[in-house]
DNA sequence: AGCTCGACGTA
DNA sequence: CGTACGTCGAGCTG
């Protein structure tokens, strides 16, 4: 134990000191939060961490303390055990999923800069008690945070507990008049009275029949515990016999319950005071837990410079071009120069406003977009399409875009930081400029306000916002050197080079394009869906004898299972559920029409809502501008979104009519699909290299067929289509980490028989079972797997003690090389065939990208040379064990088209 | 207004 | 108790 320094500290009378006990909440914070809903993406549970913290947030919001200082328990063991083997012997063992996270809270302190410690022997509320002491002493207010009422001793004018109510959010302000008011008793005399009536959650018992109010009527009698032991023989009745019996045990919890004044606490007054936080390892810890609320949360409370310092060593000059000199000015910054564009991009259509400018020494420019002299806005045009000036960007698409709304072509674009991260970090949902900066630059974007000007020493007049922009720029242009130094670590540079920046511009193209929709035919079927979905309520309603909203599951629930008293579905979170599964099911057993109404709704209405959403999307040009979101799924796959155009329905009719909504555009000659078959088995026969799935792909049989005869034994041809669909359904639940219970479910099989079909399976084709256990023990190992092109997934959870946890990870090892290297050799085909088709200087152009298949609007008289390129490309894309197999189709509408 | 949840479309 | 996405309405929270 370190010796207790002097205390130097002068009374001070201002003084507001906030004394926490950091077990105690955190352990009420776990149990007030849904763990359930508190994790990282990884699976670290932060539920008690989140509670703790934003507790923490409100005392010093509502307290401003000028002094902080959390005390944890060291261990169960203590002066209290020693003496007393019970004391709280009935608490059960700490949860492991609470444990882990203190730990974390101790980071959360740390980052904080707020004192904390523990004290081997005796219990965080000493600990307590010892500082509150000290500190009303010298004569602070002090503020006691715990939910252990042994607390309430403390309490003075200048004590006062905080004592939580409910959860971490409600606490109460106990004072001398609430203690006295709520017990009956003066705060010194509160432990008297605890000793009397017992404490259960500390394991000590009581006096039988003895409640607060005797208590606190023997304490005034007597004056105290000490009194009342003193004249033990004149208290008469029960209560008194009660007393005469259990009066050791009383004794005993006296000497428990007082706290120690005196503890050796190696923190003066003076320590534990206020001091500025560290402002990166908020950003570093704040980010490891995923806390963005509470993170900005904690900067508000903050003064705007706090621990800011570092944003003085942004080398930052801003400069301003005179009239007609921009040309020459831009000529000077030479290359690697950061950009950002400041607009709103969406759905097609937008406008850009502002664009900073930033070189290599941090010289740079903000230039108003709108009010730019003619002689500079032409040489800002022909500076931006120089392919000779390399520039950076952070999500060159976007700025693409941007750019073009003003007629200015962007080319020269060497690296995006956004591409970048993505590589690196490919399961985070976001990659904001201001988190890059922070990770890798230890710097955070400059808040640009007046006094940021000022301290930057920028010469500006213009908008707050246009300073953050040079800010960005900067910050574009410095985070390069780190972001390329980190993806060439992960092995990633290639692929940044090679597929993400060029399939960068194919995108551009695409989204730029559009797809035509038939308007007046998405009208006509959307009026049409929406008396189908009428018709469907209409019975509905009918069935069951009144209105009910039926798109709501809550109500849904209260028909089936309430009203009509159906069988109970499957479990949700919430209730039981009403999909389209278990609706079929529960039709399959009552025969109710109102199933049959419900389920034709659902269709309509899904039908109804995907035709608005399109109609809602066409852009005055007559076509649908998808966003491709290259930097969302994990994978590696690309998502299409604003509309989704990567789902619109396919499998039923009703579905596919709204295909025929999507046609060639005027000026063309057609549309023309192009899909991989079975591109994911065949990246599994090229992975595992089993040489019955070879042979299977370069065979030419019906692959389902071909594997379902070696599994069951017997001739292709004699392979039933029952025994077919198994197999397709095995072959492709292998790759999503299928197990025997799954496997039967989606096959309405007995678990034993779907158990007896994966090693029949596995039995011929051996080859793909060692793969896929040594894809997940590579993944162990190394921490990440890899696709063909060395795109990684990391997946830290493989390791998890958590059964569900580690299981999911598992899965998505499987997963993961198989899904992303399709999405690889997809992204290549992507690149090449729009490469071919610039080559040519043919007019086609591509379209869509679907996961594995690509649409295209082909131009008079290309057909023949469009589907050539199309197929070399395509099937060209990577060099695998088996070939890769592409199927064409054409036609005026995506529909006919497809196949 | 912003969030989560259930449901469901695609590969 | 099969992966990867995006979107919608309902219903809750602030």
């Amino acid at each position: 134990m370190t010796v207790t320094p002097p205390d130097t500290t002068p009374p001070t009378t201002d003084a507001r000191v906030l004394l926490i006990d950091g077990h105690s909440m955190a352990f009420r914070a776990f149990f007030a939060l849904p763990v359930e809903n508190f994790a990282t993406t990884s699976g670290q549970p932060t539920n008690a961490v989140y509670g703790f913290t934003s507790m923490l947030l409100n005392l010093i919001r509502d307290f401003a303390p000028t002094h902080l200082m959390v005390a944890w328990d060291v261990s169960r063991a203590s002066f209290r055990t020693t003496e007393y083997a019970e004391y709280k012997g009935t608490r059960s063992a700490t949860p492991s999923e609470f444990k882990g996270q203190i730990p974390l809270i101790h980071d959360v302190l740390g980052a904080l800069s707020i004192q904390h410690v523990g004290i081997d022997g005796v219990e965080a509320d000493d600990v307590l008690a010892t500082m509150a002491t000290r500190s009303a002493e010298a004569g602070a207010q002090v503020l006691v945070c715990s939910g252990d009422r042994d607390t309430f001793q403390l309490v003075s004018d200048r004590v006062t507990v905080l004592y939580p109510r409910k959860g971490v959010s409600d606490l109460v302000q106990m004072g001398p008049a609430e203690v006295q008011e709520k017990y009956g008793v003066t705060p010194e005399r509160y432990p008297d009275l605890a000793a009397l009536v017992g404490e259960t959650s500390d394991n000590l018992p009581g006096v039988p029949g003895v409640g607060p109010k005797t208590a606190a009527k023997w304490i005034a009698a007597y004056g105290g515990l000490e009194g009342i032991v003193a004249h033990v023989g004149m208290i008469t009745g029960k209560a008194g016999d009660s007393l005469r019996e259990n009066l050791a045990q009383v004794v005993l919890n006296r000497r428990l319950n007082g706290l120690l004044r005196d503890v050796e606490v190696p923190f003066s007054l003076e320590d534990i005071a206020r001091g500025p936080i560290d402002r990166a390892a908020v950003h570093e810890v704040f980010d490891a837990l995923q806390f963005t609320v509470l993170r900005d949360r904690l900067f508000q409370l903050l003064p705007q410079d706090e621990g800011k310092e570092e944003v003085a060593s942004l080398t930052l000059q801003h400069e301003r071009p005179e009239p007609k000199a921009l040309g020459a000015w831009l000529a000077a910054r030479g290359d690697s120069i950061g950009l950002e564009v400041v607009g709103r991009f969406a759905g097609g259509a937008g406008d850009a406003w502002a664009l900073a400018v930033a070189d290599a020494d941090g010289v740079g420019t903000v230039l108003d977009l709108t009010a730019l002299d003619p002689d500079d806005d032409r040489a800002l045009a022909d500076w931006l399409a120089d392919p000779e000036r390399t520039v950076v960007v952070h999500d060159a698409k976007t700025a693409t875009h941007l750019l073009a709304t003003r007629g200015y072509r962007l080319r020269g674009v060497v690296f995006d930081t956004l591409l970048a991260a993505y590589l690196c970090h490919p399961d985070q949902r976001t990659y904001d400029l201001d988190d890059l900066a922070v990770r890798y630059l230890q710097r955070e974007l400059p808040r640009v306000d007046e006094a940021a000007a000022d301290q930057l020493a920028l010469d500006l007049t213009g908008e707050g916002e246009d300073l953050s922009a040079l800010a960005r720029a900067v910050a574009v242009r410095e985070l390069r050197a780190s972001l390329a130094a980190d993806v060439d670590a992960r092995g990633a540079g290639g692929l940044l080079e090679s597929v993400e920046l060029p399939l960068q511009a194919a995108l551009i193209a695409m989204e730029d394009a559009g797809i035509a929709a038939d308007l007046s035919y998405l009208r006509a079927i959307e009026a049409e869906f929406d008396s189908a979905v009428e018709r469907a309520a209409a019975g509905a309603y009918e069935a069951i004898g009144r209105q009910v909203n039926l798109g709501s599951p809550k109500q849904l629930q209260e028909v089936l299972f309430d009203q009509l008293d159906m069988p109970r579905t499957r479990r949700t979170k919430t209730g039981y559920t009403t999909d389209a599964e278990a609706l079929a099911e529960l039709y399959a057993k009552t025969g109710h029409p109102f199933l049959e109404y419900l389920l034709a709704h659902r269709e309509a209405i899904r039908l109804r809502q995907t035709v608005e959403g399109l109609l809602r999307s066409v852009a005055p040009d007559g076509r649908i501008h998808t966003t491709f979101q290259q930097t969302v799924a994990a994978t590696g796959r690309l998502s299409s979104a604003d509309p989704n155009l990567q789902n619109i329905p396919i499998r039923t009719e009703e579905g596919n009519r709204i295909r025929e909504g999507f046609v060639v555009g005027e000026g063309y000659e057609c549309l023309l699909t192009a899909d991989y078959s079975q591109i994911e088995m065949r990246i599994m026969a090229h992975l595992s290299e089993d040489a019955g799935l070879i042979e299977a792909f370069r065979s030419g049989e019906d692959l389902h067929r071909y594997v379902g005869s070696r599994v069951f034994g017997v001739a292709p041809a004699d392979v039933t289509s029952a025994m077919r669909a198994k197999i397709k359904a095995m072959s492709y639940g292998l790759a999503y980490g299928l197990s025997a219970f799954g496997l039967s479910r989606q096959l309405g099989i007995e678990v034993s028989e779907a158990r007896g079909l994966m090693d029949d399976y596995f039995e011929r084709f051996g080859g793909v079972r060692d793969y896929l256990t040594g894809v997940v023990d590579d993944a162990r190992r190394d921490g990440f797997t890899e696709t063909i092109l060395g795109r990684r997934r990391y997946l830290p959870d493989l390791l998890s003690d958590n059964r569900q946890r580690r299981e999911m990870a598992e899965r998505m090892a499987l997963n993961a090389p198989i899904q992303g290297s399709a999405a690889d050799i997809v992204k290549v085909a992507m690149i090449g065939v729009q490469r071919e088709l610039a080559e040519r200087e043919l007019g086609s152009r591509l379209l869509l990208q679907v996961h594995d298949e690509l649409v295209l609007e082909v131009a008079p008289g290309e057909r023949t040379e469009v589907e050539a390129i199309v197929r070399e490309q395509m099937a060209g894309a990577a060099e695998l064990s088996v070939p890769l197999d592409v199927s064409v189709g054409v036609g005026r509408s995506w529909r006919e088209a497809g196949h």
